[in-house]
DNA sequence: TCCACTTATGAGTAATTGCCCACCAAGCGA
DNA sequence: TCGCTTGGTGGGCAATTACTCATAAGTGGA
């Protein structure tokens, strides 16, 4: 007879295998609780604890007829190499929506065999699809940041998208250390001309594959909600054209990058237009759609992740 | 503006979009029957109907210490290169268990990029494993049967396991067109003389993985259940001392294929051994222990994929 | 055209679940 | 030691879901 090791059950086995009995198996609590051994309402707990801990994973299997015309269409109309649109979700945040979508997509990346440089930008849509994502073993792969980490007032939460993938998938992680916006451009250049930084510019440069959110210009900005852009800027901006933004770069309309504001100052490696390589764009919701459709003209994006109603409002334009 | 196709959506549809707002949204079903403007009723449906038709995949992104414990000692006890053990499902089927970890294992080996040749039993456990897979793209793969797929009675719907993969991958398939067990050795020699049989038996050989499920061979047995092996034949094998069977093949408690009853007569291809490529047993459940065992011992199987309370009882032997 | 038969629908109802709250035990600073 | 916070526990209850059943709506064959 072979020894069995034996640790310990942690709080998250238990909340595993109760999430296990209860979707997989589709007992009630009731049998989860007898079988664990423990009362009816921490059998409850334990099964909200899987769900809220990300330990049970749901994914639809099933391409809706609706969404595949309306992938057909945007891959169409913009000549896009990937496309995905989610079923809508009403009125819940969309990014709930894309962050299956998205996540299954960097999936897919990530199980390439050949060593592949994941260029990775942050904002909520990416913070969704790394959430969503599954362990998988990926070490021969390199997340690169496109964005800098250095926020203004010194706090990095925000920018932990690729120390989370890294986390999951084990492979190693190359941030961008230099302010996101600079003061100044001198200043921003003095960050780039460092060795270090330099190498994970060219890196970031170098990506084979590209994923990143799309940012809206209008009052909602995330650069001015996350205090990158001040209100003048932002409005200074708007009136030279600005209508998105990837990776902290603003752009107009027709996805050309503008050479005022910020623009200047911006730490990151911009996505260059017509990549030959993918380079994706994760992004959902109505008050996007100027930015997205701008992005997806000039090809800054060729590739795109979005859900049901923002696919059609871009389609009707 | 851009022309949208407008298909229907299918019943099929519906379900999966109400599913999806279910699991995903987290909506109730009273506002799912909002959303879709059906009745409530109408929407519970949709959302069993999404669950039932296998649209919705739930599955656990944590291995439970437990279950990996087991899953070192069983490895480290019959030098297995792959091993999942999952989480007991209580007194429910086994096979409802262990058919989400088959199914990542098989979608694993569907995700390669280079081209395979996969071989497949057939069983219980292998068409849980099937119905549990999501659809991949997979058609640089080639599916081929180890098993002969004319049952003695004609009907073939037991042997379907190869055909849904390749219906679910679009991988071009080979069932092998001999009966499962002939009546007599001369007439399985003749079938194996035909020239497109021979093929398939050449491919299966080569099989660079190998899938099979294991069958037990007490009164429950498998063969007999399907009418492969009549009692009188049951008995005469386990008085040689059969304990399992893997692919039509019985053999006894140290595996070692026997030569007497119907192996003198079974029409598929026999897994060798010590093979040097992947060989996969899925098998869970208390009756299949002895069979298990032994197919482990002389490394007919050199992965297994079984759950908590099997793997369990195979160690403590 | 009608009838037997299957299939879908909505009402009602029992089971199941999510959540609030009062309680308890352990840890900790005064 | 005491009072306080923190984290966990189970009772109770309202919300939500699953199931049963009677009925309506089709469907195919005579």
């Amino acid at each position: 007879m072979s020894r069995i090791e034996h640790t310990d059950p942690t709080p998250q086995d238990d909340a595993a295998r109760a999430g296990w009995l209860y979707y997989v198996g589709g007992m009630t609590q009731d049998q989860i609780a007898a079988e664990l051994g423990v009362s009816r309402q921490r059998a409850q707990r334990l099964v909200a604890k899987a769900m809220a801990d990300g330990l049970i994973h749901v994914r639809l299997n099933h391409r809706i007829g609706t969404c595949l015309d309306l992938e057909s269409a945007l891959s169409d109309r913009f000549g896009l190499g990937r496309c995905r649109v989610s079923p809508s979700l009403g009125s819940a945040d969309p990014v709930l929506s894309i962050a299956p979508a998205a996540a299954a997509e960097l999936e897919r990346v990530l199980r390439m065999p050949d060593p592949l440089t994941i260029a990775l930008g942050t904002g909520r849509a990416l913070r969704g699809m790394v959430d969503a994502i599954v362990r998988v073993d990926a070490a021969h792969h390199r997340l690169v940041s496109l964005i800098g980490n250095i926020a203004p007032d010194g706090s990095a939460s925000f920018f932990d998208v690729i120390m989370r993938v890294s986390d999951k998938v084990r492979a190693p992680h190359y941030p961008m250390l230099v302010p996101v916006i600079s003061p100044t451009g001198a200043e921003r250049d003095a960050f780039r001309s460092l060795g270090p930084v330099k190498r994970v510019v060219d890196l970031a440069r170098a990506a084979d594959v590209v994923f990143v959110g799309v940012g809206q210009m209008s009052d909602d900005a995330p650069l001015l909600a996350d205090g990158f852009v001040t209100r003048a800027e932002l409005d200074q901006m708007r009136a030279a054209g600005a209508a998105g933004e990837v990776a902290g770069w603003v752009f107009d309309s027709d996805g050309q990058y503008l050479d005022v504001g910020t623009n200047t100052r911006t730490g990151g490696v911009r996505v260059e237009p017509n990549l030959d390589r993918p380079a994706i764009g994760i992004a959902a919701g109505a008050s996007k759609v100027p930015a997205v459709l701008g992005a997806l003209k000039s090809r800054i994006i060729n590739g795109l992740i979005t859900d049901e109603p923002t696919a059609r409002a871009i389609l009707a334009t």
